[in-house]
DNA sequence: GCCAACGTTGGC
DNA sequence: GCCAACGTTGGC
């Protein structure tokens, strides 16, 4: 199993919105970026989990975690002409665009970009990295018990 | 609102 | 297949 990282803008939809949701899960619309896209289709797999990181906003940083909870699948967007994300270049033959469903797991503090680059083990983090704007990224297992168990200082087997 | 970084588009 | 122009992302 992996580990990743994934960006929502929480005005769009915040880790609470998601606790929220039915059965406190949601696809994983709106991706329009192909290494993004690939993460989804060929890596990202039932169970693998997954920091939801709030971005494009006051406190930009991690806020939570999830779990992938359905393989990709085609994206409805694409195929909505009402939809900022609808892409008409795509067809229900020919999808271009899809997405995990990823399901609550819990909430955590927020741990914002400062907290995150002042551990030297994380200084290799996609998200990190200056001019980064890829929304989902892979996190490395040594990266991930930093975070959980030194930062959060949660247990990782109760994920 | 600024601006650096990056991805995509399209003419050649 | 190159590359300039353009649009978008996202922290600050």
């Amino acid at each position: 199993m992996r580990y990743w990282l994934m960006k929502s803008e929480p005005d769009d939809c915040s880790i609470d919105d998601l606790a929220a949701m039915p059965a406190q899960t949601v696809a994983w619309y709106g991706v329009r970026n192909y290494q993004a896209r690939n993460f989804m289709v060929h890596q990202m797999r039932p169970g693998d989990l997954a920091f939801f990181y709030h971005s494009s906003c006051s406190q930009p940083g991690i806020a939570g975690i999830v779990r992938v909870s359905a393989d990709a699948a085609p994206d409805a967007t694409q195929f909505d002409p009402q939809s900022r994300f609808f892409d008409d270049k795509a067809t229900r033959e020919k999808p271009r665009w899809f997405c995990v469903d990823v399901t609550f797991v819990r909430q955590t503090r927020l741990v914002g970009l400062p907290e995150l680059r002042a551990h030297p083990a994380l200084a290799n983090m996609r998200v990190l990295a200056r001019g980064n704007r890829l929304s989902i990224t892979p996190v490395d297992p040594d990266e991930w018990r930093v975070i959980v168990e030194q930062i959060l200082e949660l247990d990782p087997h109760e994920l």
